[in-house]
DNA sequence: CTCGCCACTTCAACCGGTTTCGGCATGAGA
DNA sequence: TCTCATGCCGAAACCGGTTGAAGTGGCGAG
């Protein structure tokens, strides 16, 4: 059975009034009388149960994270951000992934006020009526990273995936390019349609892309890829790195070389997208950033410095050139 | 300000007493009553304060996830096993990443045992030995996932890796292969030293595999294949898929064609390894029974079924042949 | 009519910390 | 010597649930 605050007390001679001020470096004791709990402590290796803590100042120092599914090698990288950012600040992350599937999000949601976190974080590129719903009645705050819902007034962070797409598309007319593919994904991807905005902006006197619908994993890219070969495009923009990643594979494997015969362009900068053969040119998401921001945003809310602004925080993504873009084969 | 277990009992008319068994379904109640409360909790949106329960029930149910660094792709997928299986068995997950540093996987395990979560779990592949002196004596049970603190008596799960890799090795050698190549990693790596057994014993009656030191990563990867290159071996066996990958693109890059001229093998079984060119052959690690059985374990030491066993499991792992594997060429 | 039992309910004591408030010394100033 | 401020420290009241023990009312049996 673990030492209590009641044990050290008793052995040091003193009220659990004064271990707590020692340990806590609040108020003041004289030194004798610290070092006397200081030596209990030690001695007795107590550790203060944060659980009683919580109780009383009403407060875990832990913030929920919700992922849609950290199977999607750019949910890891969020986690990460947002670990790393949370720790920093003296808070904790209890996780909550949704694996897909919106009924469990709504469980972990649940589960996380219950717990009573001090805030969470929701990463979920789809977002459902009940979610929505979830959020606007939520006991504590809330903020969302790289999804919206929309008038909620619910504070939020996000890559500006629509200018994003049109650095990504600018990047391709740049090179010469001049009908360009776009492989997208569904719509309850929430930027899904920034995206594809996003490189039409770019396109301006220029033909429409041509746009196919992917699934935002490597499958998806793959059999859009199908549908664009004959098309007569010489570049696609992807919706993300993965579905990029099954286009290069398909397009290999219908004989075409990248970035000879087309460029393909990704979006995310995923780890993988350095690896793949050519390395994939693509638009780096700032996860750091957007981690960083989630959980400032948070902890505002925890101050009552409350709303720096309702309005969407966009962070800027960056272009990052590798192999899989080129000028077009004249 | 949230509803109290006492605002539900004084709108119902009841004590706190009767809220708490008719809403955690312990204890009997009349309809009568029973329907008071239950109205009155809807009224109010009640929901009970897991910290309170947690202080008087003495668990928090909750578990401790320590990775080493979650941007390593074949983490995620523990992480998702292991959130998977303690969420059916009603415990979240509170999450801690090392990010490469002992010293900050330390720092968390601290904090797990003063947030008082009912066991952890720690999947990292280094250890030093302050995680030893910690794990020894820790005060929540604890399992190592695919590490080994050698005669600490902690119980472990981990896949058999040398079996594993026996299995990778025997394959190439069933293809006709007769010298071979392994990229190895460090041996802070728990698996390091068993994975290159693994590679000997199906090479008995042949020649010793000509071993480099990778890292673990794609990097490393690609640089030991320069000291692999003219060593005359026809198939590299690599510590994991990572590596592999490496391998793969550093082979591309010397103008040798896989599996026509070099044959490689992975290890894990990461999502990507199904999606580099050509696909990689690889070692499955069985993660979702690895998540499974750490989280039974810790069950199991929670209900004082204690050890099952202080031998660590081993799960057996799986060979999938992909496109990276073929025959000798003559 | 009284008693005992049973089915519900309430009382109150925790769980392990934090924090307010007040008490006790001690030393300075009058 | 008395007053009073000051610095330390302890008593006790929380925080919000759970749970064993005690209490209450109704009803059948004697």
């Amino acid at each position: 059975m673990a030492a209590t605050i009641a044990d050290v007390a008793a052995r040091a001679g003193v009220s659990t009034a004064t271990v707590s001020r020692v340990l806590s470096g609040a108020g003041v004791a004289r030194a004798p009388t610290r070092d006397r709990v200081l030596a209990a402590a030690r001695d007795l290796d107590y550790r203060p149960s944060g659980i009683a803590r919580a109780l009383k100042r009403r407060e875990t120092r832990t913030f929920g994270l919700l992922v849609t599914d950290i199977g999607n090698p750019f949910y890891p990288q969020v986690v990460r951000a947002v670990e790393s950012a949370a720790h920093e600040r003296g808070y904790g992350i209890v996780l909550g992934n949704g694996g897909d599937d919106p009924e469990r999000e709504l469980e972990h949601l649940d589960l996380l006020v219950e717990r009573r976190v001090d805030g969470i974080i929701v990463a979920s590129s789809r977002m459902t009526a009940r979610h929505a719903a979830f959020l606007r009645r939520s006991p504590v705050p809330i903020v969302l990273v790289n999804a919206t819902a929309a008038g909620s007034g619910i504070p939020a962070v996000a890559t500006a995936h629509r200018r994003g797409a049109e650095m990504a598309a600018a990047h391709l007319v740049g090179l010469g390019h001049r009908v360009i593919g776009h492989i997208g994904a569904p719509s309850e991807h929430a930027a899904a349609a920034e995206r594809e905005a996003g490189v039409r902006d770019a396109l301006v006197g220029l033909p429409d892309p041509v746009v196919v619908q992917g699934d935002g994993h490597v499958e998806g890219g793959a059999t859009a890829v199908g549908a664009l070969i004959d098309s007569g495009v010489t570049a696609i923009a992807c919706y993300n790195d993965l579905t990029a990643i099954g286009a290069l594979r398909a397009l290999r494997g219908a004989g075409m070389r990248v970035p000879q015969d087309v460029s393909v362009i990704g979006f995310d900068d995923i780890e993988m997208a350095a690896w793949t053969d050519p390395p994939l040119t693509t638009i780096r998401q700032p996860t750091g950033e957007l981690g960083r921001w989630a959980v400032e945003r948070l902890l505002g809310a925890l101050n009552g410095s409350g709303s720096n602004g309702v309005e969407p925080r966009e962070l800027e993504p960056e272009l990052v050139v590798r192999g899989s873009t080129g000028q077009p084969s004249a």
